[in-house]
DNA sequence: AAAATACAAATTGTATACAAAGTAAATCAC
DNA sequence: GTGATTTACTTTGTATACAATTTGTATTTT
């Protein structure tokens, strides 16, 4: 039975945000054919799609690469995730819909259960969606593009220091802890419609993530 | 003799830029593979890139339409565009490279000819590319996906209050003068890397190109 | 006459065969 | 032995046939 689309989509979106697919590594097609049972005329539109959402480069004649981490827009990133991210968490203030609450709700509860079984995979995923559906609420179909390359980014480069972080044990628990409580806030925030407070702690949320690279950077 | 897919995708966003191709306006997959000589498969992967840009949208087993303009989100026009446009002309200013620059002018000098010869479509198109190669220049993988999606709508939206100010006449060849300073002034500012005015002028084309549409909703 | 159902036509999605391009290996010249 | 050129092989791109879905139309039913 071939698996749907949509929910290959999901696979190789999770599988690259969580470096299970390394950056730069090359997505045979056939393989992925075989692997989920399609044919290649789906999969490559698939291919293309995760390209438009820049997971993968698609390169003209010479096959698909898992989108590389380039060191050199570092730089870009940092100038650029806490300036979306605040006006991305401002409109979700403004706008978020009671359903998209409780589903924001929802991916929080799955995010404190990956804390407490202590799955790095599943943390980053759900940290992952949790931001993704701030993106949902904010309803800005001109942010939302950047919002998403930025959290493919976040997700590899946080996840590149984390592990590397793990081996010396000098990342403690208490980061992960704030970063949940702020997660709280934010839900709470966002149902009071407060606008000044979502941008601060998507801020303060930034920062702390922030100052976690650096630390790896500047050890 | 088939077109290549690159002249088809450049051929399709300049059509849907102008307008030329009315939003929400159905794509006929068959008669498009007619139009350019090719066969489907490759049809169909054009239009899902340009699904990604943001030009068109694909519908599950209900074909393509252009990209519609929703009125609703109007609003979060107004409210990103400027933001986007100040960042990412601060960036260009820091970013610069001098082929770049040149071929900035280039995309002025076409402009000039169209403002010359009176070509309302020539005019939105290389007002496009303007603003686009700014984007290029910029370097910034992550602002530049939400920069195309306003410069998509603005095109549209600019060209929707020109055509019908145009009856009335209320619309004096000064504005385009000024806008067309401004592109000027903009050069000038990357050139000499100065972030600052970069940044200024940016919102000042802006104000220009906001207060015009404004003129119409509040005649 | 209006609504509902069933059928037919058209359109979209998928599989597969073929063509073209790129890559690697082997041969040959020096 | 090294480097260039040719050849075989692998991978990617395109065309087309077939399957599934949607849409429009005609017929039936109330």
């Amino acid at each position: 039975m071939p698996a749907s689309k949509e929910s290959i989509l999901t696979h190789l979106r999770k599988q690259i945000i969580t470096l299970e697919l390394a950056p730069g590594a090359m997505l045979d097609e056939a393989a992925l054919c075989a692997e989920f049972d399609i044919s290649r005329t789906p999969m490559r539109e698939i291919l293309r799609r995760l390209d438009g959402e820049g997971f993968v480069q698609v390169r003209e004649n010479r096959g698909v690469i898992v989108a590389p981490m380039d060191f050199r827009s570092m730089r870009q990133f940092f100038l650029t995730a806490p300036m979306v991210y605040a006006a991305i968490s401002r409109l979700a203030a403004q706008n978020a819909k009671p359903e998209q609450l409780d589903r924001l709700t929802e991916i929080q509860n799955a995010f404190k259960k990956a804390v407490a079984s202590d799955s790095v995979e599943q943390m980053v995923y759900y940290n992952d969606q949790f931001h993704y559906q701030i993106g949902e609420m904010a309803d800005n179909p001109y942010l939302q593009p950047s919002l998403q390359r930025l959290l493919i980014d976040h997700a590899r480069i946080g996840q590149t220091f984390w592990r590397a972080d793990k081996q010396t044990s000098a990342h403690t628990p208490d980061k992960i802890a704030e970063a949940c409580r702020h997660h709280d806030e934010m839900i709470a925030a966002f149902a009071a419609s407060d606008e000044e407070l979502a941008v601060e702690l998507a801020l303060q949320h930034w920062e702390l993530s922030r100052a976690d690279i650096e630390t790896y950077i500047h050890p």
